[in-house]
DNA sequence: TGTTAGCACTCGCCAGTGCTGAGTGCTAAC
DNA sequence: GTTAGCACTCAGCACTGGCGAGTGCTAACA
């Protein structure tokens, strides 16, 4: 596709721009990067390389910055995995044992981690227990009135809240429908869960049937949204130090963004799960990340749950160091 | 301390600086309210004010803005508690309601209503419960190696951890930790437990000692965290529409401060529980914050429980409507 | 004694100007 | 195919003068 110099002199201007932020001219490539050829040679290179879409020019006597394509190419082109430092890979591997020695996995330390090492916002994303099963439900009594009411999945996952007994309800009655639950719904699926109608199981009840629907209902959708609604960032004002969101208007677009977890899940999940998947600029979805690119890796925990780490940064970013990084955490994290 | 006239001329330049943000001059002042009086003598009036330090001059041919102290004197004037109109009442009414309705407080659904309705930045802190004891610990295998462990409180908080057994214990000996820790622990305060020796406790097991320990301090610590790291942002890129902050180093002191939730617990607690509490730029303790207001309200719930909502915007903010709707959201909090 | 009109003065803001330096594209020579 | 040289372009910067909003001061007035 393009010749060896051709992509030297490509490879020479992303790397030297992704250092410095500012465009790059044909005499800093000769000077910096010994090609042995003289400046005008590149110049050459650079106005071919700007006809066939890698480059962009932000006015007429700049130098040249890769455009969204520049990068995508030189993304592909690193065939070989990029290794981590040793030092890269000292710290992650300490940090990351403290992070997962604990037995619950601690998504924002997670998060914290990976965007103090970066120097982007990173995004988390928890597992998916999509298969989640009804281990065993539970009614502890508080006081007279109140009681905590209790589901616990078979991964181990709990959703808890406190009910107060309406009236016509009595504690017996709460005990006797938990009964009814283990016996008869034990093993059942979270997504089956979720569209049943307890109030017509709590129907024998003279009263207060609602009132348990109602809090069913409330544990059930927390259980769910505990699920997929485990978007933690990380490090989200580092954005503030890139120099082409100096613009607080560009800042602003990408914020609002970042405030929607919804948008992000979609976004973050949406990603080809092999190995680290990036995406350049226009090539986001979303209008407010036109200038950002988006490394995604996936991790896989036993029972088929999945889940993911990112790194939000500028186009011009470190691409090898980033995609080197997530391979090691997400692995590591893995084999947890 | 200030005759009748600078005070009307005080609040007049607060009024519209809080609308405008822009430096008022003397003319403007003279013409919008009827003071009957003419410029000129606004003049003079405005030369005492900022000899006084209630008023400041960006440059010398500008109009001038209030300082803090300036904000301060008009903040202590509303002697009247500020009411909130009748819409913005039926707003939070009906929005709260949905809110508490669910038994567990949403902390981040408050957080967003506040900052939603006043357009600035809201922080939510969650209840703590100091007083909180331990009702029951429960384990829960969930297969041959694996158990959920789960403290609940008298509160209805409840914390758990999923468990992998070490060689050496049983789910046997786990659970006559259990039925152990229930005999002699029940009612025990969470501060206390927060400085027992668990494995002393489990010392008559041969051996996984420390992983109960080690569990157990989890599990406390959950509790203890869940108890005071309940920060809760809402709104925070409301910051971005502010004027004042067009400046990305102000807006990035900000952010910075806004990450450090132990700071922002600390600054949001140390305020005066008794009504609304205003603390006006530099009366902020930190730095990040001096062109900041930050209003505080506290919330009461039930058996001793505190918490409070705090809404940060510049000084430049709007007083009476913010200190208002925090009474009003505070109130109704209490009442739940 | 307090209030007011008038006036000179200050200063931020804005548009226009000229200079500089970095970088390009083209051409002719190697 | 490569290179040196040269004319050209254009952002950035410093400087300038005019404009307008607003002030402080003074003298006159009620």
């Amino acid at each position: 596709m393009l010749d060896a110099r051709k992509r030297q002199v490509l490879f020479a201007i992303v790397q030297d721009y992704i250092q410095t932020a500012e465009p790059i001219g044909s005499r800093t490539i000769a000077k910096r990067h010994s090609l042995g050829v003289s400046s005008a040679t590149i110049r050459n290179e650079m106005a071919d390389l700007e006809e066939l879409g890698f480059l962009a020019q932000p006015h007429t006597s700049a130098g040249r910055i890769p455009s969204d394509r520049g990068y995508r190419f030189y993304v592909d082109a690193m065939e070989v995995l990029p290794v981590l430092t040793a030092v890269d890979a000292e710290i992650v591997k300490r940090q990351l044992g403290g992070i997962l020695r604990g037995q619950q996995m601690m998504l924002d330390a997670l998060a914290r981690l990976v965007s103090s090492l970066t120097n982007y916002t990173s995004i988390v994303i928890g597992p998916q227990p999509h298969q989640a099963r009804l281990k065993l439900m539970q009614v502890i009594p508080l006081d007279e009135n109140r009681a905590v009411l209790m589901l616990v999945l078979d991964t181990g996952m709990v959703a808890n809240e406190v009910i107060t007994l309406p009236r016509g309800l009595t504690m017996c009655d709460l005990l006797a429908f938990c009964n009814y639950v283990n016996l008869n719904l034990a093993g059942t699926s979270l997504s089956k869960l979720k569209d049943m109608d307890f109030e017509a199981y709590a129907g024998h009840f003279h009263a207060g049937a609602q009132a348990v629907e109602q809090a069913m209902d409330s544990l059930i959708a927390g259980l769910s949204r505990s699920e997929g609604d485990r978007v933690v960032l990380g490090g989200a004002t580092n954005i503030f130090n890139q120099p082409e969101f100096r613009d607080i208007t560009k800042l602003r677009a990408i914020m609002r963004v970042l405030d929607e977890h919804e948008l992000v899940l979609r976004l973050v999940t949406s990603a080809p799960s092999a190995g680290a998947s990036v995406s350049i600029g226009a090539e986001n979805a979303v209008e407010g990340l036109r200038d950002c690119s988006l490394i995604t890796a996936t991790y896989r925990l036993g029972g088929g749950q999945t889940g993911h780490i990112s790194v939000l940064g500028p186009t011009r970013m470190e691409y090898a160091r980033v995609i080197a990084l997530l391979n090691y955490v997400t692995k590591l994290v893995s084999q947890a």
